[in-house]
DNA sequence: GCGACAG
DNA sequence: ATCTTGTCGC
């Protein structure tokens, strides 16, 4: 594990946090609002990994959809046998390979679809090394990457960005739809974000209202469902927020959760043994 | 020893 | 990550 933290260090001197895109974000007026839009932005990526029963036996997903429609125009699997346990914190030495292969295999059959930016399931920067599965994807393939986490990863080391910060933070912070908190550090050094989509809201208040009544008298904290975003590869944690939003039709954005879905899918078509009735 | 632990 | 039924609500 030394080892591979070296690898990550050494990795990350090729990253680049900041927007190095093939299509430019624009800054429009509207009713005095700012809206921001991605007009050239026309195919966005996900890649995923699902699991059979056993610890070995994996499906890759890469998807790609159609900016701004997000209907899926591309999806693509292979199998994994997978030889490394995941271990927190080196996650991309599990996942990285397969994934890496199938952006491959797209741009060399399929160059005029290969998405102008990926969402992995799991984080970028917000990461101990600040080198995590969506960043090792994104230096190795050259390509902008944005990351998506379910769940938090805590950052120590003097940082203190702690699970006890984080839903603080999300219940003081993120009071409507489309909220972000930066998940910054002690140093100063911003980590990522977690942000909340639109919906949410609206049910907590009636699920909280509900609980009100049956003398529940809890708080919003395990109501709350917030992703986590942070910096890939090739792209600001700005941009990364807006297009992550973008995406987001349900809580997880739409190319990581097609990945998801039809990965899955993908498994059970595939698992289907002849022990049926 | 204790807590934390992306997927 | 994965195993899982119903249930509540728009």
């Amino acid at each position: 594990m030394e080892e591979w933290a070296r690898v990550q260090t050494e990795l990350k001197s090729k990253l680049i946090e900041t927007d190095d895109l093939k299509f430019t974000k624009t800054i429009k007026e509207e009713n005095g609002e700012q809206i921001v839009e991605f007009d050239e932005l026309s195919y966005i990526g996900g890649v995923d990994l699902s699991f059979e029963n056993n610890e070995e036996n994996a499906i890759a997903s890469l998807i790609v959809l159609k900016y701004p429609s997000l209907e899926v125009i591309y999806e693509n699997f292979s199998s994994v046998k997978l030889s490394l346990p995941y271990i927190a914190g080196f996650l991309a030495f599990r996942e990285v390979t397969p994934l890496l292969d199938l952006l491959r295999n797209l741009k060399k059959t399929n160059p005029d679809i290969f998405p102008q930016v990926i969402i992995v399931d799991g984080n970028g920067t917000l990461h101990p090394r600040r080198f995590g599965l969506a960043s090792h994807l994104g230096v190795l393939a050259n390509v902008p990457t944005i990351g998506v986490g379910k769940n938090f990863l805590q950052i120590d080391d003097g940082e203190n960005l702690t699970m006890a910060h984080v839903k603080m933070a999300v219940k003081e912070k993120l009071k409507k739809g489309g909220d972000t908190y930066l998940l910054q550090g002690q140093s100063g050094v911003i980590w990522g974000a977690v942000c909340i989509k639109k919906r949410a809201q609206i049910y907590l208040r009636l699920i909280n209202f509900i609980f009100y009544f049956l003398k529940a008298v809890r708080s919003l904290d395990n109501t709350t469902n917030p992703i986590f975003v942070s910096v890939g590869h090739r792209i600001s944690l700005d941009t990364s927020i807006q297009i992550v939003l973008k995406c987001c039709r349900y809580r997880i954005p739409e190319p990581t959760r097609q990945a998801d879905i039809r990965s899955r899918e993908f498994i059970r078509n595939h698992t289907s043994d002849q022990s049926v009735q």
